[in-house]
RNA sequence: GGUCCCAUCGUCUAGUGGUUUAGGACGCUGGCCUCUCACGCCGGUAACACGGGUUCGAAUCCCGUUGGGAUCACCA
């Protein structure tokens, strides 16, 4: 396979997404990944994705299925790809015949243990570990163990001109001569990524913060190849609470866990993109929205500190601002792990609409939702102490003789029962709305009496008031 | 330790020399609404890290200090 040389050409912005399989995808690469794609998508571009799998023991078929998955979820999709680099492994090895053509790079037999004591030699005397050439100029031919070594200038400045961070400067006395191969023939990092991105004419590169002293090493590369450099864009990281980087111990790192515990895709999207990214005192972001307003001139420069709380404020956002549809859509698997009957649509429509404004997770949706699919409630105990007592035994008997009356349980129908019982009783509506509430749902919290009724329905409301009524029989 | 980056309320941020008694959001908090819980609405709390400059004027520009972070692999 044969890949021409293209100069960079920025008619059409192309991106890419390059996670390394060795793992879930995590709410970091979640971000970048989420910028390049808006990036890409808010410009008519093409956003490219790329399994980096050239680490053999680390990669692993589960993460690159576990990366697709989340991706999938969060609605991110790609124009091209997935490549793997692992495919490509004869293109590595045609630009290696290049730069050792060219003698932009040599091969190095020194070992690993030899490289390890100039190393810690280098640290313990405060000096930037390098490599000291020793095969520089050997002309050493390939033999088994055999790495590749990129030849460094070892003067002059590289500079770094980052549409994010503005002009960064690097002696290249502080970059030594990189290994591109390794032994066992793999390309390493920083030589991998810049074929790839050569090859498949990626011009746009945002990414994490942690690669910018790459990148004076990357664009080497790209000179000693001939090839004109892409924009460059290092996004800020993400934190946890502690200021170190998001690790397992700043609780759920992974994408799909979010999605586990209730959240909304477009929550996570709209609070992933800002953090540290701004579109005036705008907060509330669905994807056509960013698409449309999405720049580079509006990521910050400053780190910032991962929020589960803004998160899930957020996601509560989210889920009221959702249609109904879509919220039955996404509250429908949380209930089908816990209720195996198929489920009426348009009940779960109304189920879901009488609790979306009092859910901030979809976890949270299902388990208020519960009440409403069993055949059988159970009484929260405290609060059938507290409310189905004798005294409300003739009131709810008279609401079943007026409910049952009623043609249909519209709010104004149910409005004039409901007064009729407090005429005859002389209980006040507050008197009467717990003890209805604990025998229509067993608890003591829940959404509105009159919605309540209304999307039970009048079998289910009948059922289950009389139950009550026999409940507080059995009692006395 | 070398190199590099960063610095506005606890957190996310607006702000690009004067319109700012520094605005919004989350959180926390007082109240209103009310059939419970929420939603919603009204209000409060809280920040320009420090020190020098530049300027008529600085959160905004420059320098230094301090603090935080990243990175220094035959990982990506």
């Amino acid at each position: 396979m044969k890949d021409k040389i293209r100069s960079l050409n920025m008619d059409q912005i192309i991106t890419r997404f390059p996670p390394s399989p060795t793992g879930y995808l995590h709410l970091g690469g979640a971000r970048t990944a989420l910028f390049n794609w808006l990036y890409a998508r808010s410009k008519n571009g093409r956003f490219v994705l790329r399994i980096e799998d050239t680490d053999l023991a680390r990669s692993t078929k589960e993460s690159v299925d576990a990366i697709f998955k989340a991706l999938d979820w969060l609605g991110i999709d790609w124009d091209d790809g997935p490549f793997y680099q692992s495919e490509r492994l004869d293109i590595y090895k045609e630009y290696i015949k290049k730069l050792l053509d060219s003698e932009d790079a040599y091969y190095c037999t020194c070992s690993p243990e030899k490289i390890k004591t100039m190393r810690e030699a280098a640290k313990a005397s405060g000096q930037t570990p390098r490599y000291d050439g020793t095969c520089r100029d050997k002309g050493l031919k390939n033999s088994e163990k055999a790495v590749v070594r990129f030849r460094s200038d070892s003067f002059g400045t590289t500079v770094v001109e980052d549409v994010i961070k503005g002009s960064i400067l690097f002696q290249n006395s502080e970059i030594d001569d990189f290994i591109i191969q390794k032994s066992d023939g793999m390309p390493m990092y920083n030589f991998a990524v810049v074929v790839d991105d050569i090859t498949m004419g990626i011009n746009t590169v945002l990414r994490g913060d942690d690669h910018v002293s790459n990148t004076p090493k990357q664009i080497a590369l790209y000179k000693a190849l001939g090839c004109m450099l892409p924009v460059y864009g290092h996004v800020p990281m993400v934190f946890g609470k502690d200021r170190t980087r998001l690790s397992k111990r700043h609780g759920a790192m992974s994408v799909t866990a979010y999605r586990d515990m209730g959240y909304m895709p477009e929550a996570l999207i709209n609070y992933l993109v800002r953090l540290g990214w701004s579109h005036g005192d705008d907060e509330f972001f669905l994807k056509d929205d960013l698409i449309k307003k999405f720049n580079i001139k509006n990521i910050g420069k400053s780190p910032s500190i991962f929020d589960p709380e803004k998160l899930l404020s957020l996601n509560a956002e989210h889920i009221q601002a959702a249609s109904i549809e879509r919220t039955s859509a996404c509250l429908k698997p949380f209930l089908e792990e816990r209720h195996t009957d198929e489920i009426d649509s348009s009940y779960l429509s109304a189920i879901a609409g009488t609790l979306n404004k009092r859910s901030k997770t979809l976890l949270e949706m299902a388990d208020g939702a519960l009440f409403y699919l069993e055949n059988d409630i159970d009484y929260d105990k405290k609060a059938a102490e507290k409310f189905l007592k004798p005294i409300v035994y003739d009131c709810l008997n008279l609401l079943i003789d007026e409910l049952k009356q009623i043609a249909s349980y519209t709010q104004k129908n149910q409005e004039q029962a409901f007064k009729k019982v407090m005429d005859i009783t002389g209980l006040k509506f507050g008197k009467i709305a717990q003890p209805v509430r604990v025998a229509l749902t067993g608890k003591s919290v829940s959404p509105g009496i009159f919605e309540l009724i209304e999307v039970l329905g009048r079998e289910r409301v009948l059922k289950r008031l009389k139950n009550a009524v026999l409940y507080i029989d059995e009692k006395r």
